[in-house]
DNA sequence: CGTTTTATTGTAAACGGTTAATTTCTGAAA
DNA sequence: TTTCAGAAATTAACCGTTTACAATAAAACG
């Protein structure tokens, strides 16, 4: 590889001055700076980034610790944040979440001096926000948060669960399933709260077996599904809390033969791209903000990356709102 | 940030005697590197990669350069790409595919000093070819591939457009639309041949107006579909080069009140996951592999990253294959 | 014309590791 | 007791940059 070193050479000049040149070309004498770009560019010379880095001590890098992209949802945010960061200058390490061994995935990225890390995928007394705050790396999280606070931008969860729930007791429905990820995130934690509390708040009795915490794949959602069929009170809606489990459920049950919403209403949550294509037709959640979730995580973080001092937390509730489709229909 | 150097002066021994605890502790005394790794462990000390990819010459990085995820066959590779580099230690870098500005991802990506190369975003003649080969990094092709070889796994895409096109043909269309991306991509350059030479071969004509290359937005086919459904003679069947385009016809489509297969036969290519929902059942083309494309991909990358000697190209091209589905049915 | 600025370049040190070469120490063999 | 091998640690050099500082020469000043 060509160095600073093999183009000062060339260019009889100190190694220092190439890199002068490089950082700040006013600061060299017109004629050293043709010599030396001449140099450049006969040598195919790429400064070395890593090299930078070290002196530097910052990378230019940023991580993206994001849920999995067969969830749209994350296509969406990860586009947005990929994009916005390079267009800035930065770089995005990608990893996608894990059952079980995030933690290392976190040592790796501190590891990696990176300058400031966004992830989605945080539980809500998640250790892990200690281990960040004490590196010092600027963090921001997107769709779920941290009891302990932080930076990070959400939907109202509580109230989305109150939305979709209210709209599905709107249309006639009284046995309503919940199908969700893990409760000890903050997504499904208040989504579920917000089930409970619409049900409650219309007197409308909350049957434990119509609850169904899964892992989001679509195997153990078509078996909370098959769970739910078997029921004596079996329900008339489902709420699946994202809009990529409320495919998988949508799926099956018109693979099994039912028909949707004749036989069960279903109402997704994300909003997510394909939802709105004329053969899917899912009833939905998504919140009212011009920007995508994504984008108001990048922004912020960079941001925080830049400035001199830290700024002002961000600790943004997007509001929820109801996009009724056509899986979501009165109770027959 | 804590360095070797505090925890060695913590432990009471030299710099270089924490770095070979890390690298091999079998060459230190027992008893310091119990001392060392307490240190290391109360200073909660993180080895600086940068540094060390400096000095190594290696860091254990990739970058993948790939198609836009709103086109889901990208999820999967990405997905696919991204795990596997983590589980085999590198961390992946990712860029999506810029209309124009692609030079500039390469150039940052060989300054970032990765120790390889992803990409699906490469055309037919592109330059930048040889610059990569130049730069001595190594690279392979996944989806799309170069007219100089190289390293690349692709389907076989002439072959491709033969089937979808035979396959139309069999039901009875005789007047097929071809909507695809750019032909200075490998990819839409053999769907596009495959597809003429099926037509020529049963002597059917191929009107120039049904041939629409668009840049393989949302937009764009839509425009391209406006533009078929007021020919004289309308095509009776589409052939959509990507999943992807395919989705956005027939909503289109539907949107317009046409019935899908009754007015408009589609077939997709790509095999991307929502093709197979009960509401979707998009006829397309997949290839008959058991692994997925990426994971050739990455595969082969990360072996020629840690092969001693440079192994033999991997050229591979995937036999394609027809899944019929709903989207295709007999001319009316 | 001597002295002070200013512009330009070079020298040296540093970033945080790895690794080759060297030193120190221990204990066994002669 | 001397010698020497081997183990373990230290010292020094290096990776490719940036940047503080010093040196030099040219320009400006009174």
């Amino acid at each position: 590889m060509v160095s600073s070193k093999d183009v000062a050479k060339a260019a009889g000049v100190s190694q220092p001055t190439v890199s002068r040149v490089l950082n700040d070309p006013t600061k060299v004498n017109q004629e050293t700076l043709d010599k030396v770009e001449k140099a450049m560019k006969e040598l195919n010379y790429r400064p070395n980034l890593i090299a930078r880095s070290l002196k530097q001590q910052k990378t230019k890098s940023i991580a993206l610790i994001s849920g999995p992209l067969h969830n749209s949802f994350f296509v969406d945010t990860t586009t947005t944040i990929v994009n916005y960061a390079k267009e800035h200058g930065y770089h995005t390490f990608v990893y996608f979440e894990d059952q079980g061994d995030n933690l290392s995935v976190y040592d790796e990225v501190l590891k990696q001096q990176v300058d400031g890390i966004i992830l989605s995928s945080i539980f809500i007394d998640d250790p892990i926000y200690k281990e960040l705050e004490a590196a010092g790396v600027p963090f921001v999280m997107f769709n779920r948060k941290h009891q302990d606070g932080g930076n990070y931008v959400e939907i109202d969860n509580h109230r989305a669960g109150e939305l979709a729930t209210n709209h599905l007791l709107k249309l006639g429905h009284t046995k309503i399933a919940w199908i969700g990820g893990p409760t000890y995130t903050s997504t499904f934690h208040g989504r579920l709260g917000g089930y409970q509390a619409a049900m409650k708040a219309t007197n409308n009795e909350v049957v434990p077996e119509w609850i169904k915490q899964v892992d989001t794949t679509e195997e153990s959602v078509i078996q909370a599904v098959d769970e739910l069929l078997l029921l004596n009170n079996k329900p008339t809606a489902i709420f699946a809390t994202t809009d990529s489990m409320a495919l998988d459920c949508q799926n099956y049950l018109m693979q099994m033969g039912y028909r949707i919403p004749d036989n069960f209403s279903i109402c997704g949550m994300d909003n997510i791209n394909i939802t709105a294509h004329e053969a899917i037709q899912l009833s939905t959640i998504t919140h009212d903000s011009k920007k995508p979730m994504g984008l108001y995580a990048i922004e912020h973080l960079i941001t925080m990356i830049e400035a001199e001092e830290t700024p002002p937390a961000m600790q943004l509730t997007l509001e929820p709102k109801l996009i009724i489709r056509e899986t979501t229909g009165p109770k027959r």
